[in-house]
DNA sequence: TATTGTTATACTCTATAACTATA
DNA sequence: TATAGTTATAGAGTATAACAATA
């Protein structure tokens, strides 16, 4: 425990009430950072019936046709009974379709129909506009940089992962 | 959307799942790096029989001692009625008291027991090993870079939200 | 036996509204 | 009337286990 302990303060009544403990942590200025983005994003997407889960399976699916549902799980790191519902939700949009695969008749081919695709360009636009203008205190250079960092920070996560299991 | 369309793959079968489309957007990396911190944090925390919600709330309460529920809410930026639920269950495990205030009885002060006091600084101790661990691909310079970009991220949406108000 | 998709359950966090007791 | 705390409810995300169909 820091040394920077106030002492009993027994009147805090409308005192300012202080974070710095939390702030020694990274993942709590992430979260604190996170929350906005991603509230951001939900905004943006929510315009066209969708969630920031549904949007990105979307971009998946779009990205990479006839794959199948534990495909897509792994890519987004969700659990495949998760991946159920959000491909239930755009199938019922009339954004995909889930097709049967004669070599392997326990998995489904996901496609995007030509609403989805047209969908996701638009969402896409919208999104790139709204992370631009959320991310505008930032110089393209520490974009960059702060893309560049998060992708190590999860790489070095992963690669742990795998070397304690 | 981008002209980096894969044609129709019909047979995607066992191909690697890309996510290129979602990599375009800064809060899909800090996304899928925040989710590793969580779970590392989570791990570290359950330690004590805690989770990182009722943790931060503790932080908070030893800090600031004789702070409110409503103060606490303000500065983890959750619900009030979210905060009467991690202070119950503090009180519960003895960590933390509710005293009620002579000047407002609507109101508690919420002082941290000694034992909750304890129990934070081991709690920060592995806290801080742990993060140290996952970041440990990280210079130092890198890790305040991270966490000005944080920051920034975070001021201005919140006074981007202020100025939309 | 193992895998794909599915259903069901439970837990956490979030958001909202309504209520009480105080002010 | 406004605020502090409380209760209740609903939605979303996550984690887990069990099951049917298929491999």
């Amino acid at each position: 425990m820091p040394d920077s302990f106030k002492g009993d303060n027994t009147d805090a009544g409308d005192l300012p009430v202080t974070d710095a403990f939390l702030r020694r942590y990274i993942g709590y200025r992430m979260k604190r950072a996170y929350v906005h983005i991603h509230s951001n994003a939900q905004a943006a997407i929510e315009t066209f019936g969708l969630r920031v889960t549904t949007s990105s399976a979307l971009h998946i699916i779009v990205e990479n046709p006839n794959l199948s549902q534990s495909q897509l799980s792994l890519a987004l790191s969700i659990e495949r009974s998760r991946a159920v519902l959000l491909v239930d939700e755009l199938e019922k949009l009339g954004l995909i379709t889930r097709n049967r695969v004669p070599q392997d008749r326990r998995s489904y081919a996901l496609r995007a129909t030509p609403a989805g695709e047209a969908l996701l360009e638009k969402v896409v636009e919208s999104l790139i506009r709204h992370e631009e203008t959320l991310l505008a205190g930032l110089t393209a250079a520490e974009k960059t940089q702060l893309a560049g960092l998060l992708d190590k920070i999860e790489r070095r996560a992963i690669d742990a992962r795998k070397a304690g299991a």
